[in-house]
DNA sequence: CATAAAATATACCGATCGGTATATAATTTC
DNA sequence: GAAATTATATACCGATCGGTATATTTTATG
């Protein structure tokens, strides 16, 4: 059970993920996480060493709340293929879901920190590079279950996969045009549907 | 013939852009200006309205950068099919090419100004729709010469390149492998090749 | 070459930055 | 319930922020 401590930096937390997604590390600032909180600085230096220890916190929560759609989203399907898929219809529609503001925590933190923040950019790199350990064993399970053809590359086509959301994303947020993430998530079904 | 106003904004526009395309609008300071270009506030703010009028042309220099190279490459290629393959190979070394520091602008402008700074925003916006016409223009042109099957959605082949080129980009950069980027690269490719 | 105009340097501004020290309030412990 | 401990609020700090006003230098013009 959490003190009074423990649920303040929760709080904290749940208040400035949102904020950090949207206007990325360089353009939050700590009055922007008083704002969002109500709290003053004494509570938010009590709880963290510094502002970098609120982003990478921050970077955490994104990134759970992202991982505890697609189980969720995962946990009622039985196939390889439908598991794929999964990815496919949460990133094709994250309005739907409890996604984070500002859209995908791994896409704007590794192109944000990727040149400034090296322990950010550490966390952003390991995220995609569990989520291609992840979609890897899923398609070798798909392989194993002659689910899908044999001369399928794992590790080529789950980078292919994960390139296609992340730049299908990017496009559709920054356009506003849906129809070109859409466009994309198509590519993608029509690819893990070319599996088997 | 510039003068010596023209000559000194298109030199803090040229050491400015580097440090905009690694650093983001919000990461840069008027002080990293000073120091790239040993120049003071009084000569910046004498060739622009302010920061957001740097940023802005640095982001079209840094665009133009590029358009050149793929300008360059393209010129001496007579398919469409290896007109398409200028993209992915300029994309795929682009320490071989005078790509800006801090990778791909359009990526980087996306991302950071899709929810922050609508005039960069629609400048990136604006440089991806351009993008995806001049692709689509190109496939819909093999398709007219038959080089590629009948069966081609144009729109919807050019924007996942784009995703791909993109996504693999980002990948790579924050991870530091580029395997990452080069097995997408090779999926853009295979695609590329069986379009006819 | 002198004068006017333009460009850049310098000094200055209020606001905000990330962070610290201390006071006060809230919580925990005995 | 009082005292100790912890958490948060407040005041304060030096540095930096984007930008402006004015002085000085450089360039252009006649």
């Amino acid at each position: 059970m959490m003190n009074k401590a423990e649920k303040t930096r929760q709080f904290i937390i749940e208040k400035t993920a949102p904020i950090f997604n949207v206007k990325g590390f360089a353009g939050t600032s700590i009055n922007d996480m008083i704002q969002a909180t109500g709290l003053t600085k004494g509570s938010i230096y009590g709880n963290f060493r510094n502002k970098d220890d609120v982003a990478l916190a921050a970077f955490d929560h994104n990134l759970k709340m992202v991982h505890k759609v697609i189980r969720h989203e995962m946990d009622s399907k039985d196939s390889v293929k439908e598991k794929l898929m999964v990815y496919v219809n949460v990133y094709s529609n994250f309005l739907e879901f409890p996604f984070p503001d500002g859209g995908c925590p791994i896409l704007n933190t590794s192109t944000e920190a990727d040149d400034t923040h090296p322990e950010l950019r550490q966390k952003a790199a390991d995220a995609i590079m569990q989520w291609k350990s992840n979609l890897q064993a899923l398609i070798k399970k798909g392989m194993d279950d002659r689910e899908f053809h044999a001369d399928t590359d794992p590790e080529q086509m789950a980078l292919t996969i994960i390139a296609m959301i992340e730049g299908g994303i990017m496009m559709a947020k920054v356009t506003g045009k849906l129809n070109y993430r859409n466009a994309v998530m198509k590519s993608i079904k029509k690819m893990i549907d070319d599996l088997g």
